[in-house]
DNA sequence: TTATTAGATGAGAATTATTACTATCTTGTC
DNA sequence: GACAAGATAGTAATAATTCTCATCTAATAA
């Protein structure tokens, strides 16, 4: 159902391309494939950080100086419902924390934000550390399954949803 | 140097053998152990979800009404750097964007937050679907390896940091 | 126990992050 | 080119977090 899943974009796939399957995209998803959007787009594949909102209006503003932060957010917003982008890793909006120090992981639902707990019992040891940057010294890993709840798969019949 | 990583915490230990780990903790970090303090720590010790500085402030205020938010928050980051508590996962205070799709990895620095792209090739999958609970539909697995960055884990000899 | 003092607290202002509202403007279609 | 659905810019509103500062308290020494 997400683009991404659907059509894998291939890594040496030059901007044209992109913009190509990101205008198919649009027009798949009944989306007008707005000058914004497109100027936008093309900031995110772009981008070899991992932008926030605010960093992205800074640079669109470059393109497109009369675009508001509005326009970022709700087209953001719009990218990752449909999977044209993704969220390095899912923000609950406010900090969350606990004071379990058992070594365990976490389930996040994608979309109310749920968090469940997974003991890192049967998750087996991850083997990275020759492929770290120079200098970067990791204190733990941290696993997070990202998915759908129950009630978030659940087909929404009766009740609202 | 963290105190989760110098005395392990049993999960069976009770409130009170935790409270007096907090109480030696606090003093060997010259931090007054006050009754908020303490307060606090219980409310996130007896939390079973992965509670929000709001959602915590609602809870220990029913033990001292007159707590105000800027002392939860103060706390939560004064727990936070001595490693009382943990986040759940870095939070980065706001929403974080790639359109990266290759399967890869992050590597978040805990101090600046950096986040760094690690290829997936080289991780091995995991294996974790038995242990999910009902219903939940895994889409993927993000691994986050937390740790400090090679500038913020530098010394800081000269200049200021 | 009291005096001392570094550091903590509560209250509210200030900032930052995000969403909502609305009058106008574009895209895609006919 | 005209139309309708949906997008945009600008701004107001809300949520999340930090800051400021005048008191207050925990820890220590007397």
């Amino acid at each position: 159902m997400h683009p991404l899943r659907r059509v894998r974009i291939q890594p040496d796939m030059d901007f044209e391309k992109r913009l190509e399957w990101f205008r198919n995209e649009c027009a798949a998803a009944g989306l007008p494939c707005t000058h914004q959007r497109e100027v936008l787009y093309r900031a995110l594949v772009e981008a070899k950080d991992h932008p926030s909102p605010e960093m992205l209006y800074e640079r669109v503003k470059r393109k497109i100086p009369s675009i508001s932060l509005g326009t970022v957010y709700r087209n953001i917003k719009i990218f990752l419902d449909h999977g044209l982008i993704g969220e390095v890793s899912l923000h609950h909006g406010s900090l969350r924390l606990e004071a379990n120090n058992e070594p365990h992981h976490h389930l996040v639902c994608r979309h109310c934000r749920k968090m469940f707990d997974l003991p890192a019992a049967g998750v087996h040891a991850i083997r990275l550390r020759r492929a770290l940057p120079e200098g970067f010294q990791v204190e733990r890993f941290v696993v997070e399954a990202h998915g759908l709840c129950q009630e978030c798969a659940a087909p929404k019949k009766r009740r609202s949803n």
